[in-house]
RNA sequence: GCGGCGGUGGCGGAAUGGUAGACGCAGCGGACUCAAAAUCCGCCGGUGGUGACACCGUGGGGGUUCGAGUCCCCCCCGCCGUACCA
């Protein structure tokens, strides 16, 4: 007998090769087809070479890519690299070689991994954020936003890492920590580039309903977002002859407000104790507390502290004059940056109320309450109004948040509000390896734009790459200083650089038009495959990359560039592989490299390995003795099927297989029917891999029994065809030699054939009091009377039955019986 | 604190309210072999029993139901996110 050996380092070159040479994954260019759909996966950042998060992030978007294709339609799959950004920087800095260099080694690295593991790839589409080619027409959004006042400039209180040497966005603020470098975060005050991501923020929260996202990332993004209802309510101050307006969530509490707090940032501070008493006092609290650290500043269980400013403001609802402090747990960037205090029904206020002993008054009675107890307060329930004014006294607390509301409004003393936690975008960066912002600053004309004809401004070269608060890109002064676009006097350019956010906010855009030297995209093309049907990517995302991608697609739409407002319609996000429990590090020493398990075992191993860990979109451990299980399961699918291709006869399929054959075809059909629907409803990778294994079993079974070659063969044949997404390299091979050199990625995708889904017996369950006590066979027609006699019939169930009186028979078509009895 | 996710054999994990543990890994036994590897076959939650079977078993406690891993209430533990957001 001859020797099948299953040799992936021959079979997946080989194919690979074929899909090269015909360019198998290119789409072409052309009008909208309804068969269209646009699979991608997060971009990665080029760094060393991939890591087996990478495998599995690009193995499932193959596989739904896939699946797709060979359910008719055409799939835009592209690839890119997020190539600028801080690693390659500090890198440099510390080599004095070029970011290009280490960026384009590791792209080069990344392209040989994924053409090695057979990703489906478009490469005609390619493209690399750091290019000119690319980065040009970031610039160009990043002037049409300018245009439309959506990027800005203002000096404003920002994130310092002093480490990184450069501002951050809230969004890259961790704990108070910078997120790369881990170094505590220093506020400054800064001018800076902003995009008015505030704009949208209604939308932003609203359209997601619109998009199929898991719920925790639609959650995430939500609170985020962090919309508040509630009202603006203006506290006059007679001292200054001037109003100060609160932002609260609860106008129901007006009338137990004792006293007033701003935040040490608060522009009034100073000017407020100013001539009082306090002014020194206050004058040391606020230097005091700007300085701070902020991680420490915004932990909620420290002591409150604050000073009195001297002042008063007055209570628009009963004129009461209430003191004010100035304290640093009131916030300058939510809100008004000033607040009333209601100590009797807010935990904050009260504590601070109880540090200084000032009057805590109760407005809000709790209607759970025991007869003669008194409320604990701070009391942040719902209740019923009281101490309040006659009109207001007895309304249930939404009631009264309205008349309140309504009032004030009528008084002309506040109104009715939103306010979201979210800020605008901080997008400018003091670092060299980043997209070039494309304004030039003039002592007469201000911050003028760079002509469109002038694009790219290309990142200059420069020697050292060291930030000393400034850009690296102020040293190149050949290359700073320019004559102004606008009056041709000497001016200089903008020499922060673009957080790499930006570079990733539209590049599933330019996909669509890769090469365009026009434009960022032609209207047609990026109408025709926008948006994305189903994205994929890691969970960490779920705020910083996604929020700006919605922001931008939305801005863009605005503009008229595009027409779909969310980018991406369907996502889904993958779990994290670690080892040993723990996440892969180089210092851990438990980095699991795919380049060795690919070299050792094959991509189609590792591929379909990854994905039989567990559901996808979980954490899973990696295990080698998984990926040799998983080899043995491949070799063996492969060596069956070479060997039936060369001993068992081809020929058509019995139209009445005998019981063998049909025990195959049945198991077969289950299978299609499984696998369909794991892949086409659900990410439920792990189980349609499964099915196929039961399916080999049941054709290793068949192998000692005498099913019909025909059936064998087309058994053998579903099952490559069915593990093809997973393991397309073997499956492919094995296919070709099964049926003649057919091509699998051709061939439609199976259906299964509703008579051999169902059988014509079935094991029904016997149950008495609802533990199983026997099972029996039955014909899968028999009615309801027939299973309650078989099921009767069944000995151990009439062992239980006996000497008892049967109350109630429950009949499950197909599946049970059950007999209560007394 | 708040929000989210999760807790099932030795391990990873399966289970439209209807046979708990599919499939795989590890382990055990067998075939082939001089031997090993590879391959193939079988067993594999716990306790008791020669066995047929019986009882227990999906973090804990209650409940709904003929029937609960699954639904409801309370609690415990783990992970992730977020946090003085007025």
């Amino acid at each position: 007998m001859a020797e099948y050996r299953y040799d992936p380092q021959e079979i997946e070159p080989r194919w690979q090769r074929v899909w090269e040479d015909e360019q198998t994954w290119v789409v072409p260019d052309g009008p909208p087809t309804d068969a269209d759909a646009y699979v991608l996966e997060m971009l990665p950042y080029p760094s060393g070479e991939p890591h087996v998060g990478h495998l599995k992030n690009y193995t499932i978007g193959d596989a739904v890519a896939h699946f797709k294709r060979r359910n008719g339609h055409r799939v835009l799959h592209p690839m890119g690299y997020d190539a600028f950004g801080l690693p390659a920087e500090n890198n440099a800095i510390k080599t004095g070689q070029h970011p290009r260099v280490a960026t384009e080694a590791a792209i080069a690295s990344f392209q040989e991994q994924f053409r090695r593991w057979g990703v489906s790839i478009d490469w005609t589409r390619e493209l690399g954020t750091h290019t000119p080619e690319y980065y040009r027409w970031t610039q160009w959004i990043f002037l049409r936003f300018f245009e439309r006042g959506l990027a800005y400039r203002k000096e404003a209180a920002v994130n310092w890492d002093p480490v990184e040497e450069t501002v951050l966005a809230n969004e890259q603020v961790i704990d108070g920590r910078g997120e790369r470098s881990g170094a505590l975060v220093e506020v400054r005050q800064l001018t800076q580039w902003f995009f008015r991501i505030t704009d949208y923020a209604e939308q932003l929260l609203d359209e997601l309903d619109t998009i199929d996202w898991p719920g925790h990332v639609k959650t995430q993004q939500r609170n985020w977002i962090g919309r508040s209802q509630g009202a603006e309510v203006a506290f006059r101050c007679d001292d200054l002859d001037t109003e100060y307006t609160v932002f609260t969530t609860r106008p129901d509490t007006l009338f137990g407000a004792t006293f007033f707090v701003m935040a040490p940032e608060h522009p009034d501070v100073l000017k407020l104790a100013e001539g009082t008493e306090q002014q020194a006092q206050v004058e040391e609290y606020v230097r005091q507390a700007i300085t701070h650290d902020a991680r420490e500043r915004g932990d909620a269980s420290r002591e409150k502290t604050g000073v009195y400013l001297g002042r008063s403001v007055t209570n628009p609802v009963n004129g009461e004059q209430l003191p004010m402090f100035v304290a640093d747990y009131v916030l300058m960037d939510y809100g008004t940056g000033a607040i009333m205090a209601v100590p009797g029904h807010d935990d904050r206020d009260f504590a601070f109320a109880e540090k200084y002993d000032l009057p805590v008054k109760q407005v809000i009675a709790d209607p759970n309450l025991a007869e003669g107890e008194e409320t604990a307060l701070p009391y942040v329930g719902d209740g019923v109004l009281i101490n309040s004014a006659p009109q207001f006294d007895g309304l249930p607390k939404a009631e009264a948040l309205d008349a309140i509301t309504k009032w004030l409004d009528t008084e002309g003393k506040g109104h009715a509000t939103v306010n979201y936690r979210l800020r605008d975008w901080l997008l400018s960066r003091q670092r060299y390896w980043g997209c070039p912002i494309p304004i030039i600053h003039c002592d007469a004309c201000g911050a003028v734009p760079v002509p469109d004809d002038q694009l790219p401004v290309k990142l200059p070269d420069v020697t050292d790459y060291k930030p000393k608060g400034k850009s690296p890109l102020a040293a190149a002064e050949d290359w700073v200083n320019v004559a102004c676009p606008s009056c041709g006097k000497p001016a200089k350019r903008e020499t922060d650089t673009m957080d790499t956010f930006v570079d990733s906010s539209w590049y599933f855009l330019r996909y669509t038009d890769s090469q365009n030297d026009q434009a960022p995209f032609s209207r047609e093309a990026v109408d025709r495959w926008m948006p994305v049907d189903q994205y994929i990517g890691g969970v960490e995302h779920a705020i910083l990359h996604l929020l700006y991608a919605r922001f931008f697609t939305k801005a863009l739409a605005d503009l008229d560039l595009i027409s779909a407002r969310e980018p991406f319609k369907a996502l889904f996000t993958q779990g994290m592989i670690t080892k040993d429990g723990a996440k892969m590090s180089k210092s851990k020493g438990n980095v699991v490299s795919p380049r060795v398990m690919v070299e050792k075992y094959g991509a189609d191993t590792l591929r379909t390995y990854v994905l039989f860990m567990g559901p996808p979109d979980q954490d899973a451990d990696w295990s080698d003795e998984g990926v040799d299980g998983m080899s043995k399961f491949i070799a063996r699918l492969w060596r069956l099927s070479a060997e039936a291709a060369d001993t068992l006869p081809a020929g058509e399929l019995p139209a009445e297989p005998n019981a063998d054959g049909l025990r195959l075809l049945r198991k077969t059909h289950w299978a299609i029917d499984k696998i369909t629907g794991d892949l086409g409803e659900r990410f439920s990778f792990n189980t349609a891999i499964a099915a196929v294994m039961e399916l080999l079993n049941e054709l290793s079974a068949a192998k000692r029994g005498d099913a019909e070659p025909a059936v064998v063969r087309f058994a053998l044949s579903m099952a490559n065809s069915l593990l093809y997404p997973f393991s397309p390299h073997s499956t492919t091979d094995a296919y070709a030699l099964l049926n003649g050199g057919t091509r699998l990625w051709e061939e439609t995708w199976p259906t299964a054939e509703a008579k051999y889904l169902e059988a014509d017996e079935i094991e029904l369950v016997c149950q008495v009091m609802g533990k199983v006590r026997g099972r029996v066979t039955a014909p899968a027609d028999a009615d309801d009377a027939e299973l309650e006699r078989l099921a009767r019939s069944e000995p151990n169930v009439a062992t239980h039955l006996d000497g008892k009186s049967v109350v109630k028979v429950i009949v499950v078509q197909g599946k049970l019986v059950n007999f209560v009895v007394r």
